[in-house]
RNA sequence: GCGGGAGUGGCGGAAUUGGCAGACGCGCUAGCCUCAGGAGCUAGUCCGGGCAACCGGGUGGAGGUUCGAGUCCUCUCUUCCGCACCA
């Protein structure tokens, strides 16, 4: 018998797949499609196990969709644009597109060491410009529709860095990446509007039925919808208001005074009119520095000053003072809220601080009172009609706010997609034409890391004529978010290819919206907001159908090693090459699916890998042990009726784990099951190899069994199997192979094992025929020596069946 | 504080959705085979009692519904994750 050597295996299946270019596909309208994705790669150099985990569930069920029958489309690709390879420019001066082309081929190799089957001709790096021509191509579509626009803004700057982030990109008042407390900073910036679908994106969330729960609440709290109304405050003694945003629009008449945020428009005018401008200013000051930073960290008190002016709380005719306050949010709402300290927590906190008047308007059931003509009124009457009396008053309205804000996507970064836009002293702004696309990205010899955007630095490419009147321009320097890139990557693997478009608007109608979707829950925010997004967009460029680009989430829990997630600079990475060259692809690859459900977080053990091992090696064994007296199950059909109790009870197994293993991977997604199941089979098959008889019959029965689990194997350990496949005389390879159909009647039991409780304890089991009648099992039931002993001397109240499954004798 | 999960042997996890709790694997124990074994095979492995048949207990805790609850309901504890002064 040949030994089990799976290095060996993993290196001829895998150039096999490579010379035959087994997974490229084409649109076929005469099949059904699948369209199985893995969220891309940042190609950081090196793969772990964790990063390894995500690839192996998408390849399962790319490789179980593909016997299935469907056309399977399951392409990959790199992230490739960021700022680690800038860092690493400017530590060492390796220039960034040499480090991550050089970290894409060693990765890429990783995952073709695996035997993922990936359709490679399809392979895409977003840093290259046939990939970024096309951000810079619908970045004037969303320019023309104005959907991307300029304005200036305060944004978070990381000192370190020296670049803006995304309030998504900062955790805890500091830089995602690096870790430094970030500052404010106010700079010209380039926005998407993303919050023109923010209704959208949240009540089409709804519909997202195979998104797991947890990602949609994130979305929905992200979205953050409140119904309220805005209402102006005029100011008292001079011209102008305070429009405020409320939920509580029904409390107004216990409004006592109103807040600013610190940055809010009025705080430098009201400085002017102060006796203090310049302590003022300086107060001010203090609490936008307090903001971000301080406030998540939670230590930041309540704290704010009084301006010297009132406005009039226009239900009561009032004057109420105004403030500025450190807890309001200059980004949410107007920037200023009336603060009803009787019936909010953070206004009753500042309120007994500053000794500021607290009037109750609402009972404890709810019913207003203080409250002139609206007094009797519940809170949600009161709420519509002090709305409505605002409105026609012409001092307020309805309004839904939103916690979303558009996208900044400015980078004063070199390595990103530049930003296809001339700035012209004529003309104003003005798009670089399609036919000039791309702007590519000029080479850079020095790296500082230190100033502007490092673009602004090359004056070939800064200084340009305006394409509208030929006059001398300056083109803009900055780069977009890589969030950009990731946003529709999906959409150009259906054509990744076409250098007229991003995509031929037919084959992505034939490909998307991906079928299957996997990833980390890390970009349950970010990434999935942001696609959704520019779904919508290209929905509305009319070059889709669709609106979401994703119809089923997986996000797959992280591995964890000695219980910390892995990192380099823990050094606890689990490195898979070394697993491959100990136990080969397909023992990693089953154990990873065999730990635990792709969604939960585990602990990597290498114990459990080599028990992955032992499995596949005994499957080799049974296999080989069988093969020599192998008949051809293609040519011979099994005569149930000439079997041997035996054979019949392993066939019947065989069945059972047909159904089984189905099940487990399509309708339930519980791979590791499924492969408990399939060593269930080999479990049977070893006691049917070693105690049964050798007949030619037995021979057919075990290549059934065999040839069933190969094909059921397959998805997980592919290298093996094939090799198997071949043994067993299928030239033609896997890929010509269908899933093992389940009989039924062959996996019928011939008798059924009945428990028999007493009073809800398990007394028996009686072993009948599973077509019995109720009366008779019943009989058989109370027949049993067990059952009489503990039923003996009692009136017998009641017996339920649960039919196949149980007997429940009740007796007092 | 708000929201979403999760609590089952020594460990990872099963339990076909209200019907035999602990499948499968890891680990461990004993035996066989072996010059040897990080190989292979066989048996055992929830806890307590018993040679055994069997008996009692058992799914974080307390109640409840039911012939029957890991699963459903109420309360509670622990823990992980996300958001967090959003007016």
């Amino acid at each position: 018998m040949a030994e089990y050597h799976p290095q060996e295996l993993d290196k001829k299946w895998q150039a096999h797949w490579a010379n035959t270019q087994a997974f490229e596909v084409t649109e076929d309208p005469s099949k059904p499609k699948f369209y199985c994705l893995e969220m891309f790669a940042y190609p950081s150099g090196h793969a772990h196990v964790g990063h390894v985990r995500n690839y192996i569930i998408g390849d399962v069920v790319a490789r179980l969709k593909r016997l299935q029958g469907f056309n399977v489309l399951h392409p990959f690709g790199w992230d490739a644009f960021g700022l680690p390879a800038e860092n690493a420019a400017i530590k060492s001066g390796i220039d960034p597109e040499t480090s991550t082309l050089g970290n894409i081929a060693h990765m890429k190799g990783q995952l073709q060491r695996l035997g993922i089957s990936y359709a490679w001709g399809r392979e895409l790096a977003t840093c290259l410009p046939e990939y970024y021509r096309w951000n810079q191509w619908l970045f004037t579509r969303m320019f023309e529709k104005g959907l991307a626009y300029r304005r200036r803004s305060t944004v978070n700057w990381c000192p370190v860095d020296q670049t803006v982030l995304a309030n998504e990109q900062v955790v805890d008042g500091a830089c995602w990446r690096c870790g430094t407390k970030v500052e404010q900073k106010d700079l010209e910036q380039w926005f998407f509007r993303i919050t023109a679908y923010a209704d959208d994106l949240l009540h089409a969330a709804e519909g997202l039925s195979k998104w797991p729960e947890k990602v949609l609440t994130m979305q929905r709290n992200w979205i953050g919808r409140s119904e309220g109304a805005r209402v102006k405050f005029p100011i008292q003694g001079r011209d102008g208001s305070i429009e405020v945003f409320t939920t509580r629009i029904d409390t107004i008449f216990g409004a006592t005074f109103v807040m600013l945020a610190p940055e809010h428009a009025l705080v430098s005018v009201l400085a002017k009119e102060s006796a203090d401008e310049k302590g003022f200013l300086e107060q001010a000051q203090r609490y936008r520095g307090q903001d971000r930073a301080g406030r998540l960290t939670g230590e930041v008190a309540k704290e704010g000053f009084f301006t010297g002016r009132f406005a009039i709380n226009p239900f009561t005719n009032q004057p109420v003072p105004i403030w500025v306050a450190n807890y309001v949010l200059g980004e949410y709402g107007t920037g200023a809220v009336m603060a009803v300290p009787a019936h909010d927590e953070r206004d009753l906190d500042f309120a007994r601080k500053y000794d500021l008047p607290i009037v109750q308007v609402v009972r404890d059931d709810d019913v207003l009172f203080n409250s002139g003509a609206y007094s009797g009124l519940t809170a949600d009457a009161a709420r519509a009609a002090i709305t409505e009396a605002a409105e026609e008053r012409g001092i307020g309205e309805a309004k839904v706010q939103f916690r979303l804000k558009d996208w900044g996507i400015s980078r004063q970064r070199y390595w990103g997609t530049p930003i296809p836009m001339i700035h012209c002293p004529v003309d104003g702004v003005v798009p670089v034409p399609d036919d000039q696309l791309p702007v590519t990205l000029p080479k850079i010899t020095e790296f500082t890391g230190r100033g502007d955007s490092p673009l602004a630095s090359v004056p070939e490419f800064v200084n340009v004529t305006c394409p509208k009147c030929g006059g001398p321009a300056r083109r803009e320097t900055d780069t977009m978010d890589t969030f950009v890139d990731s946003s529709w990557y999906f959409y150009r693997f259906a054509d990744a290819h076409n250098d007229q478009m991003p995509f031929d608007p037919k084959k992505v109608a034939y490909w998307c919206p991906v079928d299957f979707y996997s990833g980390g829950v890390e970009h349950a925010i970010l990434h999935l907001i942001y696609s959704r997004f520019f779904a919508r967009v290209f929905h509305d460029l009319g070059m889709i159908e669709h609106t979401e680009p994703f119809t089923h989430l997986l996000t797959q829990g992280m591995v964890l090693k000695d219980g910390h997630v892995m990192s380099k600079s823990k050094g606890n990475v689990v490195d898979p090459d070394t697993m491959i060259e100990k136990f080969g692809s397909d023992a990693l690859r089953l154990y990873v699916m065999f730990v635990a459900p792709p969604e939960k977080e585990v602990e990597w053990t290498d114990t459990g890998l080599e028990g992955s091992f032992r499995f596949l090696a005994r499957v080799w064994r049974v296999a080989n042990q069988w093969q020599a007296d192998a008949v051809d199950l293609r040519h011979v059909t099994i005569d149930q009726g000439a079997l041997t109790a035996a054979e019949r009870s392993m066939r019947r197994k065989t069945h059972d784990t047909i159904r089984r293993v189905t099940a487990d991977i399509d309708v339930r997604q519980q791979m590791n099951t499924a492969v408990s199941a399939m060593m269930e089979l080999v479990n049977e098959l070893y006691l049917f190899t070693d105690k049964g008889e050798r007949s030619s019959q037995a021979s057919l029965v075990a290549r059934e069994a065999i040839e069933a689990l190969m094909v059921m194997l397959s998805p997980f350990a592919p290298h093996t199997a094939e090799e198997l496949w071949q043994m067993y005389g299928h030239s033609e390879g896997l890929a010509k192979a269908s899933w093992p159909v389940f009989d039924a009647a062959v996996a019928k039991a011939e008798e059924l094992e009945i428990p028999v409780q007493v009073n809800g304890k398990l007394r028996a089991r009686v072993v009948v025929a599973p077509d019995i009648a109720d009366a008779e099992l019943e009989k058989i039931a109370l027949a049993d020596p067990n059952v009489q002993a503990h039923t003996a001397g009692k009136t017998i109240k009641k017996v339920v069946i649960a039919k196949g499954r149980l007997v429940s004798v009740v007796v007092a």
